[in-house]
DNA sequence: TCGCAAAGTTAGCTTAGACTAACCCACCCA
DNA sequence: TGGGTGGGTTAGTCTAAGCTAACTTTGCGA
């Protein structure tokens, strides 16, 4: 109505909903591209057109840019809202897992519904009595309070190539039946190891670790983001 | 509608209006009585339709009973959920003040809003972390994870007569002003004290501490909360 | 005891966010 | 090149929870 009005007003907190498809959209152009209203529908376990709806409030808003028909990405603003919810999920794993004793599997849930009620300063002095650190307890860096975020280079271990030197980062999944077989077969963040062999048709991949080989599924092998290191 | 759908579905989890509702009822009864619409809509600071609207809900629902032009009063099975809001909002600033450096003052906005997104047992593994408590930082009881809560005979200590000795037990206000000056005087719970004095019209109460005699106005010392000990 | 003020309630509107049903666009393939 | 088909959007409904305006009830005090 009245264009003072709208920019005299300080910008309304975002609502649980907005904080859950902002991180949603990340997640999902996280390798570039578009989200696509099917894959954030699916992401949030809502139907097609309430993501519809959302993305014309979010436009409206400036935190996304809607191309319709063909998907959305976040603007700046949405980015940085969107990682420091990562922020807050990711610091929260962190110390539930180090000074409250959750699983590693277990503690996602627990995270998703607290990161919509803890203040930054919570936040911060959780990150603080931890050390700051830098990866969440599956291997995922932690935004800085600041809202960056260290891009790594990863490849699946499904897609290493024989021979190469690797260090496991990150396990890209919320499963807690593998999440506890992976760590009882010592496939956790941090781990050195080295691709010894792969079967062909998606079959598996055998590597070798310090503690001796594993036989590692291709679907496995596809959540085991990994880097390259020198041996 | 029908009597075996109406039973069989379980109970829809609380919102976080329906919990602070609850809460407030709970404290606003706490002495005997009915809550009336008008301390609640204050106490929650909306109008009162609103209040009149929810005590429908809430007494459709079976949480609180509700006599018109009257007040309420929580069932059974709403004082059971007021508790453990409370226990949740108590373990809460407890675990804040003691594991993440929060001041006496400054924990209450903090655990309101957490204290609706943890789970039973997060709240359950805090406690354990402090030993299990059973007082919160204003020296309020903690109900225990089955619900139940010390009843105390506390009187303030405007009432209280001279020469009495006293144990300080809750402060009962959630004020930073005052609540910092309340503990540079030393008045925390758990303060021993003796009545020494007391000036008429509403005047200070003269007490005696360990650490040495102190005035305290009128207004203070109605919201220090005392239970007689022998001395 | 009667009237009026204060308190409580009802009626009706708003917003966020979900849903279903129905319609529309893009693109693949014959 | 022109259908289909599948995914995206629009239209319209529902619920929770808030609001204001208009009403009813209660109970105090003249």
């Amino acid at each position: 109505m009245n264009a003072m009005l709208r920019d005299a007003s300080p910008p309304p907190p975002l609502t649980r909903s907005v904080e859950d498809y902002l991180k949603s959209i990340y997640h999902l152009t996280n390798q570039g591209g578009f989200a696509t209203t099917s894959d954030i529908a699916a992401m949030l376990m809502v139907a097609p057109p309430s993501v519809s709806g959302m993305m014309k409030r979010l436009s409206e808003t400036g935190l996304i840019e809607h191309v319709p028909y063909r998907g959305v990405q976040l603007t700046a603003q949405g980015r940085r809202a969107a990682l420091q919810m990562i922020r807050r999920h990711r610091v929260l794993e962190v110390y539930l897992t180090h000074h409250l004793g959750y699983d590693w599997d277990g503690v996602h849930a627990e995270a998703e519904r607290l990161e919509h009620a803890v203040s930054d300063e919570l936040i911060d002095r959780m990150a603080g009595a931890l050390g700051n650190p830098r990866y969440d307890p599956h291997g995922e860096p932690i935004p800085t309070a600041a809202g960056e975020i260290e891009e790594a280079e990863l490849l699946a271990l499904a897609d290493a190539s024989v021979g190469a030197a690797l260090e496991l980062r990150e396990v890209r999944t919320q499963d807690s039946e593998r999440l506890r077989y992976l760590a009882e077969q010592g496939l956790v963040p941090g781990t050195r190891l080295t691709v010894l062999e792969r079967q062909p048709f998606h079959g598996p991949t055998i590597v070798r670790l310090a503690g001796g080989d594993r036989v590692v599924g291709h679907e496995l092998a596809r959540v085991l983001m990994c880097r390259a290191v020198t041996p």
